[in-house]
RNA sequence: GGGCGCAUAGCUCAGUUGGUUAGAGCGCAGCCCUGAUAAGGCUGAGGUCCCAAGUUCGAAUCUUGGUGCGCCCA
C-alpha cells in the first residue's frame, strides 16, 4: 500500500532525500542509458567561473539549463550533459594578487611567474564545492566529475589547434589596439578596472591653428582651428577629421592688425568668438565633406619634415598624400570643440579606427603608418627631441607655450571633465596608449556570422536582430592577446632573426620541431614538486622555455611570443575543445555538434554568445569568398600534421540553434545584486527555507525567462501554496482514502508495468475505460489530455513560462473542482468494488496524479519524484520504472480530448461563480437555501447538457431548483455587439456607423429575425449591411432589481423569496456550524460522538432545532440532542438569526 | 554620447498577428468550508496601461518624440 502521507510536508528535507535517491540510484545516467541510441538533444554548458561565489542570478541559469534537457530527455532524446569550468584570466590574477598583497605586473614578476601560477591554478577552484553544491541542489543533472576545464592540456590543445588553423588560413594576424595603459606601471588596465578610476579633473583645453595648404602645397592664408584636451598628442598629430554632413564657416578674424581666416562648425562660431572675446565674421559656409582631402601643416614637424609629401598608391588607383589631410569621421560634433578634431591615433581608440580605415585606402604598405613619439613608460621618445624623457602630462605647459610662440595657439582655457586614473595609483592619470596585439580577422567574416545569425531561434528574438546583430553589424577585429601571464598560451613561436612566425598546433608537434630545447625545465619542475599538475606543463612559464630551430633562417631559434590569449577565446572554442578535438573525442565532437540548446544571461551577447558564433563561423563555416582561394593555397602549403583540417562546412547555424537569453535579476531593493549590499539571501539559505522546487517554479512559471526580474523572496515562497502544495494535498487526499478503502494499483495490475502508461493501466483489474467512466472523469480526463497537448506545444517552442500556466490551471481544476465535486464520491459507504463509481474515482484521480507527476517532473523534479516514489514504486516495487525521470513525456490522448465537454463544464464553473456574486450582493449567505435560480444563457448551445446537470449547480449555490431560459425579458437586457475582429475588415471605416445602427436598434427583434433568417439585413447611411450570426455576439445584462449577476456567457437570477421551511433550513445549517466549531474547539475528534442540549428563546430556531433534529444529529455525530441544558459541560453561548443559542456539548466516546 | 530593453492594480508580474468590460498571484476587505483541516475555497474593492503627438473605424498593443530605470558599449 501506500505510505501514508504526512499533514506537515517538509520540502526541503523531503529534496534531500530524493538527491540521495538519484546520487546512489544513478538515476541521471540511467536515464541516460535509457536514451542511447536515440537522437540527441545537443545541450552546451557555458562554464562558470568557480573563483566566486554563486548568488540567485546563478540559480536561474542553472534551473534553465537542467528544464530542457530535462523534458527533451523524457521526450525521448538523448542528452549528455557536460559540465565545464572557465578558469582563465584576469579575475583569477587579480585574486591572488590581492593575496599577495601586490598589483603590479612587475610585482608579479618579481615575485616569479611560476610560483605565481601555481597559486592561479590552485584559486580557480576556490569555490567549486559551493558550485558543485548549488548545481545539484537546485537539481540540475549535469555530469560534474567529467567537466571540462579551459586549463587542462587537452582542452588548450584543442584551441591551439583552432588557432594553429586561422593562424594557417592567414587569419590571425599582429597589429596595434589602443588600450586604457597605467604608464607607470606599465599594464593595460580592463574597462572595468577602468569605469572606476573617474574622477573629475581640469585639463587645459587649446584652440590650435593648423594652416591649410594650397593644391600646389603653399601654405594659405587659412586654418583649421582645432580643438584638443590632450596638448601632449599633438607631436602626434596624423590627420584632422570633420563630420561630412556637418556646416562649416570660413570666418574672418581681424586682431592685432592682422586678418587671419579660420574654418570652424558653423554651429561653434559664436561660442568660438565668445571665448576668445572678438568678432569672427561669417564670410561663407561650406559642407565637411568639401573639405575632405585638403592638407595642412601639423603643430609640430618632428615627421612631417620627412613625411609631409610622401604620397602612397591607393587601392582604387592613383595616389593621396599618406598624412595631414582633412578625413571624413562620423563622430565628429559640435557640443564641444570647433567640429574640426585633432587626431592622434596612437593615443584614442576612434582615431586609430580612423588610421585603420585609411590604411584600408592604400595598397598595402603604402598607406599611414602609426605615429607615436611616446614610449610605453609615458615619456616622450627622441622623435620630439625638445620633450624627450619627460612625462607627457608634465609637457602639456611647454607644448602650449611653444604654441603660442610660434603664433598657433588660437585660445586657452581650462576644462573640467571626467578623467580616468589608476585605481591602484590614483595619482596617475591613465593614457590611451598603442600595444601591440594579436588580432583574428574577424570582421571579414562579418556577412558569414551575420548569415549564420540569421538562422538561430533567439528567445527572445529582438536579441537576433537587436543587441547581437547589431553587434555583428559592428564587428571589429577580435583582438586576442592579452600581456598578462595566467591564461592559454597564443601558440605562435617568432624566429628571432627574421621575426617570422608559425603557429603550433600541439604539445606533441612542438616536442618533434627540430633542435627542440627547453622541455627540460618542465620536467625540473615537475621532478621538484611532484604535486603540480601535469596541466601546467603547456603554460607559462615552463612552455615559454621551448626553442626549436628556425625554418626561416639557419643557426636561429624558435621562440614563444610572450601573450596568452583572451578567455572568452577559451569558451567560445568549447564545442569542440571539450573533448580534446582534433586529438582526441572526434566522434564525440561529431555528434555533439551543432548544440540545439544554450542558455545564458544577457551580459553573455558579447561574451560567450559571440566568442563561440565567431570561432564556429571562422572554423566550420564556409569560407568568405575573397578567401577561399587564398585559403585553399595556404591549405596545400600547411605541413602535414597529425591533425585534421576544419571539418568540411557545416550548414548553418552552428554553434547553436536555440539559444534562450535569460534576464539579468536584480536585487530585492531593485538594485544590482551585490554582495556588499547583501540585497540577496544566499542560495543555499533559500533551498533550506522553501526548497528548490519553489525556486525554480518561481524562475519558470511567474514570467517569460528573458525578462528581467526583482529578485522576490514573497513570490518564491508564493510558490509553494500556490502549485506545490496545492498539488500536494490533491495527492495526500488520495493517499489517506486509498488507503482507508483499500485502494491499490498493485493488486488490480499483475506483471511488469514499467512507467504505467495508459495502455498498461488499461489491464488493470476494475479500470473501466475512461468513456464509460462518470462525465467528471472524462472531464478530468479530457482537461489532462488537453494539458499535456499545451505543455508539449509550448516546451517544444521553447516556452517554459506558457506551459507553467497551463499546469497551474490543471492543478486548480483537479483540486478545486475535480476533487471538491468527487469528494463524496470517496466518501460514499460504496465499496470500491470492480465497475463502481468509487473505484472509478480512484483510478481517475490514480491516472491523474501519476500523469501530472510526469507533467511536471522536468519543472519540478523532486515533488514529481516524491510522488511517484509513492504512487507507483511504493506499490507496485521493481516491476515500475525506479524513477519519474526514466519515464516518457506524457502525450496527449486524442481520444480523450472532449472539447465540448471543457466548454459546458467551463460553463457550470462559470455559473456557479456568478451564482455566488449574486448572493453575495443581495447579502444571502451559502448557508441560506434558496428556492430556484434562473439561468439565462447568451446562447441555447449548451442548455440541454446543463439542464441535465442541474445538480451540480444545486449543490455548488445551495438552491433547490435550477430553470433555464434563453429568454428572460424581465431579467435582463439584451444588447447586440458586433464581433469588430471579423467585421473591422469587413467593413472598415463604415464600422462606427454599424455600431450606431446596432445600439439603436431593438435586440430583441434583431435576434428574433436572426433565428428565423439566419442573417439580419442593416441599413447604414452609405447602404445596407447583411449580418450573419456569426457577426454578432449577445451580452446580457441583468436588470437592476433583480438578485443578479451576469457573465459574458450568462446571467444567474436568484429567487430570493424565502419560504418558512427555507429559513428553518438555513437556521439548521447555522446550529450545524456553529455545533462544528464547537466540536472542534472543543478538542474531538472527527469520530467523536456527542451529546447536544440545545436552548434557545427564539422561536424560529426552536422550530429549526425541531424540523431539523435529524440533519443537525447526522452531521454532527451526536447521539442525543435536546432543548435543554446538559450537565457537565461549558455551556457556550452563540447568536444565530438574531437569537442567542446556548450549546451544551458533551463528548461522549469515538 | 550610441545601441538594446523595460515602464500595466499597493507589491511581483502576465497580456498570444491592434478588437468590445485589461488579467493572475500576493496583500487588503467580506464571506464560506470544517471528513484534504497547522489546510482549502468563494466574492469584492483596487488601474489616467509613464507622458505627448500620430497612424487607424478602433491603440496597453503600431509609429515618432519625451521622461524615468536597467544592461551593453563609448
Amino acid at each position: 500500500m501506500f505510505r501514508p502521507v504526512a499533514s506537515n510536508v517538509d520540502f526541503p528535507a523531503q529534496e534531500e532525500a530524493i538527491l540521495r535517491f538519484w546520487r546512489e540510484g544513478r538515476i541521471y545516467e540511467k536515464s541516460l542509458e535509457r536514451r542511447s541510441g536515440r537522437p540527441p538533444f545537443v545541450f552546451y554548458e557555458g562554464p562558470p567561473t568557480a573563483n566566486g561565489l554563486p548568488h540567485p542570478g546563478h540559480c536561474l541559469t542553472r534551473a534553465i539549463k537542467d528544464l530542457f534537457p530535462r523534458y527533451r530527455t523524457m521526450r525521448g532524446y538523448y542528452c549528455e550533459r557536460k559540465a565545464g569550468w572557465d578558469t582563465h584570466g584576469l579575475p583569477v590574477e587579480v585574486e591572488v594578487c590581492k593575496e599577495l598583497g601586490i598589483h603590479a605586473k612587475e610585482e608579479i614578476e618579481a615575485y616569479g611567474v611560476e610560483p605565481f601560477i601555481h597559486r592561479c591554478q590552485q584559486s580557480v577552484f576556490r569555490y567549486v564545492q559551493e558550485w558543485e553544491r548549488l548545481t545539484e541542489r537546485i537539481g540540475f543533472w549535469i555530469k560534474l566529475d567529467e567537466a571540462y576545464v579551459t586549463y587542462h592540456e587537452s582542452y588548450i590543445e584543442s584551441v591551439w589547434w583552432s588557432l594553429a588553423n586561422l593562424f594557417n588560413c592567414g587569419l590571425l594576424y599582429q597589429g596595434h589596439k589602443i588600450v586604457w595603459w597605467w604608464a607607470q606601471g606599465g599594464t593595460a588596465l580592463s574597462s572595468g578596472e577602468v569605469g572606476q578610476g573617474y574622477r573629475q579633473v581640469a585639463d587645459p583645453s587649446v584652440y590650435v591653428r593648423f594652416p591649410l595648404l594650397d593644391d600646389a602645397g603653399k601654405p594659405t592664408e587659412t586654418s583649421l582651428l582645432v580643438w584638443t584636451t590632450t596638448p601632449w598628442t599633438l607631436p602626434s598629430n596624423q590627420f584632422a577629421a570633420v563630420h561630412p554632413g556637418l556646416e562649416y564657416s570660413v570666418v574672418v578674424d581681424e586682431h592685432d592688425g592682422k586678418t587671419e581666416r579660420l574654418i570652424v562648425a558653423s554651429a561653434l562660431v559664436k561660442e568660438i568668438g565668445e571665448k576668445a572675446g572678438r568678432e569672427l565674421r561669417v564670410e561663407r559656409t561650406l559642407y565637411g565633406r568639401d573639405l575632405i582631402g585638403r592638407r595642412y601643416v601639423p603643430p609640430f614637424d618632428y615627421y612631417y619634415k620627412t613625411l609631409g609629401t610622401a604620397q602612397g598608391r591607393l587601392r582604387a588607383g592613383g595616389a593621396q598624400h599618406v598624412a595631414w589631410r582633412i578625413v571624413p569621421a562620423e563622430f565628429v560634433t559640435t557640443e564641444s570643440g570647433t567640429g574640426v578634431v585633432h587626431q592622434a591615433p596612437a593615443f584614442g581608440e576612434v582615431d586609430f579606427d580612423v588610421l585603420r580605415a585609411e590604411m584600408a585606402r592604400f595598397v598595402d604598405g603604402a598607406g599611414p603608418q602609426l605615429l607615436n613619439a611616446v614610449a610605453p613608460d609615458g615619456k616622450f621618445t627622441a622623435e620630439a627631441p625638445d620633450y624627450e624623457g619627460r612625462w607627457v602630462k608634465d609637457c602639456d605647459k611647454d607644448i602650449t607655450r611653444d604654441l603660442k610662440r610660434r603664433g598657433l595657439l588660437f585660445h586657452q582655457e581650462q576644462y573640467l571633465h571626467d578623467y580616468p586614473f589608476c585605481w591602484r595609483a590614483e595619482e596617475d592619470p591613465l593614457i590611451q596608449y598603442p600595444r601591440r596585439s594579436w588580432f583574428i580577422r574577424t570582421s571579414q567574416f562579418k556577412d558569414q556570422m551575420l548569415a549564420n545569425n540569421a538562422r538561430i531561434n533567439w528567445l527572445p528574438e529582438h536579441i537576433k536582430e537587436g543587441r547581437f546583430g547589431n553587434f555583428l553589424e559592428t564587428n571589429v577585429d577580435w583582438a586576442l592577446s592579452r600581456e598578462r601571464f595566467w591564461g592559454t598560451p597564443l601558440p605562435i613561436w617568432e624566429c628571432e632573426e627574421t621575426g617570422r612566425h608559425e603557429a603550433v598546433a600541439s604539445y606533441a608537434e612542438l616536442v618533434a620541431k627540430p633542435g627542440v630545447r627547453g622541455t627540460e625545465v618542465w620536467e625540473a619542475a615537475r621532478r621538484a614538486n611532484p604535486e603540480i599538475s601535469e596541466h601546467l606543463k603547456v603554460h607559462k612559464p615552463y612552455i615559454d622555455e621551448i626553442t626549436y630551430d628556425s625554418p626561416f633562417a639557419p643557426g636561429a631559434r624558435m621562440r614563444r611570443v610572450p601573450e596568452v590569449i583572451d578567455c572568452w577565446y577559451d569558451s567560445g572554442a568549447m564545442p569542440f575543445a571539450q573533448w580534446g578535438y582534433p586529438l582526441e573525442g572526434r566522434e564525440r565532437f561529431a555528434g555533439n555538434f551543432p548544440a540545439d540548446f544554450i542558455s545564458e544571461a544577457l551580459d553573455q551577447t558579447r561574451g560567450w554568445f559571440y566568442s563561440q558564433l565567431a570561432i564556429s563561423t571562422l572554423l566550420f563555416g564556409p569560407p568568405a569568398e575573397d578567401l577561399k582561394s587564398r585559403i585553399s593555397d595556404l591549405k596545400s602549403q600547411i605541413p602535414p600534421t597529425p591533425n585534421p583540417q576544419p571539418l568540411t562546412p557545416t550548414p548553418y547555424p552552428h554553434p547553436f540553434r536555440n539559444c534562450i537569453v535569460l534576464g539579468l535579476m536584480l536585487g530585492e531593493d531593485g538594485q544590482k545584486m551585490s554582495k556588499q549590499k547583501r540585497n540577496y539571501r544566499e542560495p543555499a539559505e533559500i533551498f533550506d527555507r522553501y526548497g528548490a522546487d519553489a525556486l525554480r517554479w518561481y524562475f519558470f512559471a511567474n514570467q517569460p525567462p528573458w525578462t528581467s526580474i526583482r529578485y522576490n523572496e514573497q513570490a518564491i515562497k508564493d510558490s509553494i501554496p500556490e502549485f506545490l502544495l496545492r498539488l500536494w494535498n490533491i495527492y495526500s487526499f488520495l493517499v489517506i482514502y486509498a488507503t482507508i478503502d483499500g485502494f491499490d494499483p498493485a493488486a488490480a495490475l499483475s506483471g511488469d508495468v514499467g512507467q504505467l502508461a495508459p495502455d498498461v493501466l488499461a489491464r488493470a483489474e476494475g479500470y473501466r475505460p475512461i468513456a464509460k467512466r462518470s462525465e467528471l472523469d472524462r472531464w478530468i480526463a479530457s482537461e489532462l489530455a488537453r494539458t499535456a497537448a499545451a505543455v508539449t506545444e509550448r516546451m517544444d517552442g521553447y516556452d517554459n513560462y506558457g506551459a507553467c500556466s497551463r499546469l497551474t490551471a490543471f492543478v486548480d481544476a483537479l483540486s478545486n473542482w475535480y476533487v471538491r465535486r468527487s469528494r463524496e464520491r470517496f466518501w460514499s459507504s460504496e465499496l470500491a468494488a470492480p465497475g463502481s463509481d468509487k473505484l472509478d474515482a480512484y483510478w481517475t484521480l490514480y491516472e491523474c496524479l501519476v500523469t501530472t507527476a510526469k507533467l511536471v517532473a522536468p519543472f519540478v523534479p523532486f515533488i514529481a519524484e516524491t510522488l511517484w516514489q509513492n504512487l507507483v514504486v511504493a506499490v507496485f516495487g521493481d516491476r515500475a520504472l525506479e524513477s519519474v525521470h526514466l519515464c516518457d513525456y506524457p502525450t496527449a490522448e486524442a481520444a480523450q480530448i472532449d472539447e465540448r465537454l471543457s466548454a459546458r463544464m467551463a460553463l457550470v464553473r462559470d455559473i456557479v461563480s456568478l451564482g455566488r456574486s449574486a448572493r453575495m450582493n443581495a447579502k444571502l449567505k451559502v448557508r441560506q437555501p434558496l428556492a430556484k435560480v434562473e439561468v439565462i444563457l447568451a446562447g441555447a448551445t449548451h442548455r440541454a447538457w446543463l439542464e441535465e446537470h442541474g445538480a451540480l449547480v444545486r449543490e455548488e449555490l445551495n438552491v433547490k431548483q435550477v430553470e433555464y431560459a434563453d429568454k428572460a425579458d424581465q431579467y435582463v437586457s439584451y444588447t447586440v455587439l458586433p464581433d469588430l475582429k471579423r467585421l473591422g475588415p469587413r467593413l472598415g471605416k463604415r464600422l462606427p456607423a454599424l455600431k450606431t445602427a446596432l445600439a439603436a436598434a431593438d435586440a430583441a427583434t434583431l435576434l428574433a429575425r436572426m433565428e428565423v433568417d439566419g442573417t439580419v439585413p442593416l441599413e447604414l447611411p452609405d447602404g445596407p449591411v447583411s449580418l450573419d450570426s456569426q457577426d454578432l455576439q449577445v451580452r446580457l445584462q441583468a436588470k437592476p432589481g433583480w438578485a443578479a449577476a451576469h457573465g459574458p456567457g450568462a446571467v444567474v437570477v436568484l429567487s430570493t423569496e424565502l419560504t418558512d421551511e427555507l429559513v428553518a433550513e438555513g437556521h439548521a445549517r447555522e446550529i450545524v456550524h456553529a455545533v462544528q466549531n464547537l466540536r472542534r474547539d472543543s478538542g474531538c475528534e472527527y469520530t467523536d460522538r456527542i451529546e447536544l442540549g440545545l436552548v434557545t428563546e427564539g422561536p424560529e430556531l426552536c422550530r429549526a432545532i425541531t424540523d431539523f433534529a435529524d440533519y443537525i444529529k447526522a452531521e454532527t455525530l451526536c447521539t442525543r440532542l435536546v432543548l435543554e441544558p446538559l450537565a457537565g459541560c461549558e455551556p457556550v453561548e452563540v447568536k444565530i438569526a438574531g437569537h442567542a443559542l446556548t450549546i451544551y456539548l458533551v463528548r461522549k466516546s469515538s
